[in-house]
DNA sequence: ACAATGTTGACCGGATTGGTCGAGAATAGT
DNA sequence: ACTATTCTCGACCAATCCGGTCAACATTGT
């Protein structure tokens, strides 16, 4: 398992932030409900969010928290490694691992399904996703409408 | 971190027993030596891949290990997985996650890269492994030969 | 018989995961 | 000034996993 739950619950709240962009702060509350995160969990996941300059959250009534810049400028990749830290599947795929290299010959698999993970991620946005999320639900809408 | 020790130690001594292949049955304590893993934890990791019907073991004095099959017929991928268990990133991306997907909409993203590296990994056989490692010796050698 | 070697399972300390809880700080409304 | 609301921060916790040790035992060659 390459993610643990903090990468993926920390993506769904980012997701529900994109999907409510420009309607003003979302409570934790909220958040925790519609994406099926414990809320004191959850409170730790934005503040790593904030920390990294994700979202802005504001306090007292009526506050919460909003994506920091617009969804289309924010990358799975910044997100997950913000998250999780570095997402190599080895140590030495990243520490060049000093020692005599004859040991184990399998870092060059690796760091080309690295290289080609981070791309993919890379290359989607928050913006994206929320798009995505939006034609599965459009989908089944109809689906369910046509069925009989 | 994607893979722990267990794989990567696992595929160490793997290694190491392809390129002794036909040479007889090679000891646990010259693979410990020679890929430096603790001898006693290298124990574990030959009785999975035994179990896994990767390697045949035998006893008494003369005794060792060796390949159950030719190195070109053992692909990375089975290896790895029979190690390590699973090699998805996240769990949704196996178990189809019954619940409503409305959740947490990045699965997609991360079925492609899985399937991808899957590919990748099943492509790469032991003997490749061993292959490349010749080669990189190859280069040290030359490289030090021609240096001043 | 004995030495060499593999086989198995119990055990262990430390790190990480996935949380909970409570005290406090900021802010809006009254 | 007071209160209700909401975020903020850090302490704490139970369970699991990781990497590894160790001792007892089984098998085989000489
Ligand atoms: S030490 Fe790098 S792949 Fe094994
Ligand atoms: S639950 Fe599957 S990606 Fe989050």
């Amino acid at each position: 398992m390459l993610l643990s739950t903090k990468g993926d619950y920390g993506v769904r709240a980012m997701i529900d932030l994109a999907k409510h962009e420009g309607e003003g702060p979302v409570q934790r509350a909220e958040i925790a409900r519609r994406r099926q995160i414990p809320e004191s969990y959850l409170d730790h996941l934005l503040a790593q969010l904030r920390r990294g300059g994700f979202i802005r959250s504001t306090r007292g009534p009526g506050g919460g928290h909003e994506l920091a810049r617009p969804a289309d400028q924010i990358c799975l990749l910044d997100l997950l490694e913000s998250l999780e830290g570095s997402l190599a599947p080895l140590q030495c795929v990243e520490n060049p691992a000093g020692g005599p290299e004859a040991i184990c010959g399998q870092d060059w698999v690796w760091k080309e399904i690295y290289d080609d993970m981070r791309v993919r991620l890379a290359a989607v946005s928050l913006a994206d996703l929320v798009e995505h999320e939006r034609d599965h639900e459009r989908e089944l809408v109809t689906s369910a409408h046509y069925v009989i």
